[in-house]
DNA sequence: CGGCTAGAAAGCGCCCAGTG
DNA sequence: CACTGGGCGCTTTCTAGCCG
């Protein structure tokens, strides 16, 4: 067998280790068996089915999702969902799409048929565009019918502005690595496909996921100046307290902007380069700071870089407020006229 | 080549509100 | 109250690039 990067390893006989892929011979280092305290990788319990995926596709979601690009997640989130709820930009999606925002059954969110993903992205120092790790469904439930059909919506990591979508089919290589996943050894194979139960043992709720570099492979990330540097300095910044920070549009080389919540100053930190590279800065509230000003820890974010809104969906002033979670709370679903003609999921010929 | 280091990628523990 | 969806974020490991 081999290790993503190409070295050959061997399964059969081989002292098992944690993390490394290598095995330390030159030291003589015995590595010791797995000794997962915490999550563990189990063995596949669907099997592959034979065939690919029949194509499903709906005009009218596709309509939807597009209209959904520019728009920040975050006004929707504050409104679907509590503050640090960890699936609250999915559910933002759900809820912008139309659909329940807390739809947590076997069947796939739109009509049974075609399921929806929200991908978060994000940059990395040297600007390559990466994701993390996607839960696909809990263990109980087929992923291999989860995967048939998805349309992904991929939203930035900082910003959440969404910055595009793409459809997804299980057919083709896609197919075939995920049909693998089921023979592969769950963790030395590292499969692109695996069940990992969470957590406490007795409380272990086993669930599928979907590797990053599967997503980045096999559906296709977007890059599009709108993705943000996500790194440890931004984070320790703008994410103290955990919770999201209050965000404020501003241009490139200005060092303030005018709060959009209660009209006071914000202030960048840092230099205006590191903006620019990054596209997200952290930044101050100047005094007096009152309501909800007080309460979060705020940040720039470089507006020439947001995409433009779908022209006679949204306009600049309420991508703005879907951003700085000021103004009413639109709903794409609202603004995109369901045709008379609507197009439910149509299962295409292959 | 070998040592060192920064950054990328993956591992892994657990979060937190909704639901039944 | 147990279980769950959809992740988050800190830690660990791997790798490419630099220097001698």
């Amino acid at each position: 067998m081999r290790t993503r990067h190409g070295a050959t390893i061997p399964r059969i006989g081989a002292p098992p280790q944690v993390g490394s892929p290598v095995l330390p011979v030159a030291t003589g280092h015995v590595p010791a068996l797995p000794c997962y305290n915490g999550s563990v990788r189990l063995p596949m319990r669907h099997p592959p089915p034979a065939e690919a995926a029949a194509p499903a596709f709906c005009a009218y979601l596709d309509a939807l999702a597009e209209g959904l690009r520019g728009l920040s997640l975050h006004a929707a989130a504050r409104h679907t969902a509590p503050r640090r709820s960890r699936g609250r930009f999915g559910t933002a999606v759900q809820w912008h799409l139309g659909l329940d925002a807390h739809d947590s059954g076997p069947a796939a969110d739109w009509e049974g048929t075609i399921e929806i993903k929200l991908v978060t992205v994000h940059r990395t120092a040297r600007g390559h565009v990466r994701c993390d790790k996607l839960k696909v469904c809990d263990a109980h439930l087929d992923p291999y019918a989860r995967l048939s059909n998805v349309l992904f919506v991929f939203a930035d990591r900082w910003t959440r502005v969404v910055v595009g979508h793409t459809w997804f089919r299980r057919a083709g290589a896609g197919h075939a690595v995920l049909a693998a996943a089921y023979d592969a050894d769950p963790h030395f194979d590292r499969p692109d496909l695996f069940v990992e139960a969470r957590g406490r043992p007795g409380r272990s709720a086993p669930a599928y996921y979907v590797s990053a570099r599967f997503v980045a492979e096999h559906v296709g990330l977007p890059d599009v100046p709108a993705i943000t540097v996500d790194d440890a300095e931004l984070r320790a910044h703008l994410r103290t307290g955990r919770v999201d920070p209050l965000w404020t549009p501003i241009a490139p080389d200005e060092d303030e902007a005018v709060c959009p919540r209660c009209g006071g100053g914000v202030r960048r930190l840092g230099p205006a380069e590191a903006l620019r590279a990054k596209g997200v800065a952290p930044a101050v509230h100047r005094m007096p700071l009152e309501g909800v000003c007080a309460r979060y820890p705020h940040g720039v974010c470089d507006r020439s870089r947001l995409p433009e809104p779908v022209p006679g969906v949204f306009g600049v002033r309420e991508q703005i407020e879907s951003l700085s979670c000021t103004g009413p709370v639109l709903r794409v679903a609202d603004r995109v006229v369901e045709p008379d003609d609507h197009e439910h999921p149509v299962f295409l010929s292959a």
